[in-house]
DNA sequence: ATTATGTATTCCTTTATGAGAATATATCTT
DNA sequence: AAGATATATTCTCATAAAGGAATACATAAT
């Protein structure tokens, strides 16, 4: 998952990877539309196959790179796990049962949780 | 997008993104959970801070940092872009399409490819 | 006001990464 | 075999990015 970021995180390898979106393509179809040069192309392309992203095909002298979905589908996968913070209060409603939670277990020794000095931010 | 992706490509930053899934947290803890050292983990949420994937509510001395939903939401809006190359066999298809098209454009002058390409080692 | 606690920032060093140029490799064409 | 075409690799340099240590800043407690 991190490598699939990290190759990712790149944005002419993310341009690539857009490129390869509508289908496989050789390498020198890549160097035309993203104005690179040939060896950079090569040098990204390694990144992204090491990185499980594409696969290569031979064709000639050319070389056909396509997506491979796998890494992808983790992403997505991974990503759907947190809808939960955007698809509820999740946040909200955790971050009191937290405040409370803290100021439960050390309540002893502490003065309560005071209000902040002043109000930064949108609340209900 | 694409500083969404560079910052989460970064193991650290990615784990302290997991560990805010379960709800907001105060800098000490993600210190005591990760065992990073404080200034590290200070940095590491100023980049996610600066790629707007977290936010900070101040608590006391403590800062308590909470995911921001929407860089993760185009993450995945983003990546379901790709869903139709797994669910279908779109690659393939397309790869069949784009050899039968340049095969046309080239075919009289080009014999048929055989040998595969040396490996070169793993992915995946 | 002073001290304690929690967090952010700065400075420095090291390592990782990307671009450019040159060159090597693979395969087709003749 | 020689040349042409397409792609990969290597080397070097510049820049970015990460960790460590020290320190500054913010707020609370006394």
């Amino acid at each position: 998952m991190i490598e699939t970021l990290k190759a990712l995180g790149e944005s002419n390898r993310f341009q690539i990877v857009e490129l390869l979106r509508d289908g496989p393509r050789p390498v020198g179809e890549m160097v035309h539309r993203l104005h690179l040069r040939q060896p950079q192309v090569s040098k990204h392309l390694r990144v992204l196959s090491d990185a499980g992203l594409v696969d290569v095909r031979v064709d000639a002298q050319r070389r056909i790179y396509a997506l491979r979905p796998a890494p992808l589908q983790e992403l997505e996968v991974w990503v759907e796990r947190y809808r939960r913070i955007w698809e509820s209060n999740f946040q909200r409603l955790d971050a009191l049962l937290h405040d409370l939670k803290t100021t439960e277990l050390k309540g002893k020794k502490r003065a309560r949780t005071k209000r902040p000095l002043r109000d930064k931010g949108d609340h209900r």
